[in-house]
Formats: C-alpha cells, structure tokens, sequence
DNA sequence: ATTATAAATACGACCGGTCATCTTGATTTT
DNA sequence: AAAATCAAGATGACCGGTCGTATTTATAAT
C-alpha cells in the first residue's frame, strides 16, 4: 500500500508549495501547473482534493496565517517576557526572516488583498478572516501591555493592533521595492517603540 | 484627416484605460484584449506604441501617480492652508474618493508592489520612484508644517513622510476586503492627527 | 507645384504556449 | 462485484507577442 495518508501528505504538500508559490507570484500569476509540477501531483488529483484554484487559494490563505499566530502566541506565552518585549521579539525575528530571504516575498495576505482583495469575494473573505485573526491576537497581547504598564491606556488595544497589522502591510509592501529592512524597522520603532509606548 | 495626433490620443487613452484596468485587476489579471477593447485599438497598433506589456505597465505607473502628486501639490499652495492642514484635506479628499468608488481598486502602485514589486525588475524601479516622488511631495509639506509649528521636529520630515505612505499603502490593502474606510480614517487620525502633531 | 520615394503608422489574422477545468479509464477500497 | 477514489491526458479558451501588408504622412527630386 502506499500509505492510507497519502492523500493528506499530497494536500499538505500541495498548501506548503502553494503558500510559497502564492506569496512569490500572486494568484494569477501562479499556474496550477507549476504548483503541480513542484510536488509531482498529477492535475486530476489536484481537482479531487480542491474543486477549483479559488478554494485552493482559500485553503492556502488559512494554512498560511496559522504558523504566524503560533509564533506570535508563543512569545506572548514566554513567563519571562512581558507582553510589549514578547510582542518587540517577534518582529524582529520576522524582519530577520524577510532578510534571510532578501525581501522577496513579503506577507501573502497583502499581496492577495492587493490583486483580488476586491474582485473574488471567497479570496476576500478568507483574507479578512485571517487579518482578524492575527489582529486578535496582537490585541491581546497590546492589551497585556497595557496592563503591564508599558503601553499606553488612552488607545484601545484593537486600534492600535489594527494599526499595527495594516503598517505592517504597508511596509511589506515598501520593502520589496526597496529590497530594504529599513521601513520594517522604522515601524517597529515608530509604533511600538515609540507611539504605543506610556 | 482623422487628426494628425490620432496617435497620441490612443496612447493617452490606453494610459487612462491601463490606469483603471491594472488598479483593479492587477498585472496578470489584465489581459492586453480586453484592454484593446475598450478603447477600441486594434493589438497592432499597441505594440507600435509600447514595446510590451511590461513597458506599458511601467508608463501607466508614471502615467497614475502624476495627478496624485499635483493634487496634493495643488493643497500644499493653497495660500489660505497651514500646511498640516492642506494634508489632512488632500486625504480627506482622497478618503471621500475612495468611498466614492465603493471601496474598489485601491492604489495602483500598492496593488502592483504587491503582486509583481519583487518579480519584474521594470516595474519595481518604476514604482520605486513613483512612491519616492510621492513621498517626497509629502515630505516638503511635512517639513513646512515643522516650520509653521503645528508637527513635531524631533522626527526628520521623511521619516514621518515615509510612514505615512507605507502606513496609507497597508490601510488601502485593508480597505478592500473590509469595505470600509474606517482603516483610511483611523490611519489619518493616529499619525497626522496625533503622533505626528507637536 | 507635382511627382517619386521613403518612412512611419495602422491593422487584424495568426503563432506557440499556457490557462483552469473536465472527462475518462484505471486503481483501490469496501 | 460495487463504489469510491484517483491519475492522466484531452479540451478549448485565452495569453502575450509577431507577422505581412495596407494606408497614411513626411521628405526628396524634378
């Protein structure tokens, strides 16, 4: 037998290539063929996992943004951190893996937003699912912080996550024509350094 | 005669054409057929005018962000306005556009740095200067409203200029799949606002 | 001024290749 | 044996780009 999981292993594959294939050449600029090529599934095999490229990219959005929000809860859940400094390490770590990859890329979330955010409601909607998300998340952990004392009370939690996602974006954006850190830095600097700061 | 500048008409109306179909379908979502199309220009005669479809994109990038920058120019020389005050009108300006047009398309040059910032090399340096110009507009007002005392100087103006673009760029990108100019609004008020104010 | 020549532009049929998707037959599972 | 699952190739629409040619405009020669 080939293993009774093969079908999960060949899905699994499918949404890490697709993650990376995705984030590299958006959506219309990744052909099923290239995808199918990188993990030696057959094309009918791909219609019987997914019924279309649209929900394929749907599943892709969801398996993409869990990595992130473990990494991000883990540092938040670290007894030794407060939240502000856990929430500072995990950027960084995110800005030392952007650079590792020479700012190619960037966050596949933005990109999709950019290019059908507008046009494929399935796409949009998962997008949006994510965002929120991965907003919660980083809302409380600001949240935290400003029971620690080290971020500022005046500000709700969930507007300065918002604007801490949504910079974010913006300056994924910025680096990959830039092929710089620099405006990741700056908005780490400027927002939790120095806006969200007490 | 058909007039003797039939030939820059077409182009001017493929710029204008180009401009609206890459906003909202993106690069490769565009196809050169319907572009034609809908300006009634037969395929011959666009590679008569552009050498590609890449070189197309690159003058259609030039050809979007002037009006932007003579807008917000156009604000900036209003005798009446302080500048800070000229900034917050050209985005509220472009806010109540925005929601004019339901919440579609975005900016062009974010959706473009997204999808293809990192992949063609042409199009990134043309988007790399079209922010800058941009940016740099933003930054000689920046710099004045410094002078005029209403922003802070303990901030270089392009750092703050910077921020502001690449933070604009992120709230666009949340924008669309939120149908809402909340985030539009919000990013106005954090940093011109607030954290940029003295 | 008129003609001859050249250069530029307009045009759409057409190219090879790729796209997402469907059909069909083989294989496996029950 | 029946049903479900899968692999592989077929399918036609569409992609960006090229081609030869028709037409117009500009230049040169008379």
């Amino acid at each position: 037998m080939v293993s009774r999981t093969q079908k999960q292993t060949n899905i699994s594959n499918l949404l890490d290539q697709g993650v990376s294939l995705l984030t590299d050449k958006g959506y219309h600029g990744s052909g099923l063929k290239e995808i199918l090529a990188a993990v030696q599934i057959p094309k009918g095999s791909f219609y019987n996992y997914f019924d279309s490229k649209e929900v394929f990219a749907v599943e892709v959005i969801q398996h993409y943004i869990e990595p992130f929000i473990r990494q991000l809860e883990a540092h938040l859940q670290n007894p030794d951190l407060d939240a502000l400094t856990a929430i500072n390490q995990y950027f960084a770590e995110l800005i030392a893996a952007l650079e590792g990859n020479v700012f190619k890329g960037g966050c596949l979330l933005g990109n999709l937003m950019g290019e059908v955010g507008d046009s494929d409601e399935a796409i949009s909607q998962a997008l949006r699912v994510a965002v929120r998300q991965y907003r919660d998340v980083l809302q409380t952990g600001l949240s935290r912080a400003q029971q620690e004392g080290t971020v500022r009370t005046d500000k709700s939690a969930q507007e300065m996550a918002d604007l801490l996602v949504n910079t974010w974006q913006g300056v994924l954006l910025r680096m990959k024509i830039e092929q710089s850190s620099i405006p990741l830095k700056q908005c780490c600097e400027s927002l939790l350094g120095e806006y969200f700061r007490v």
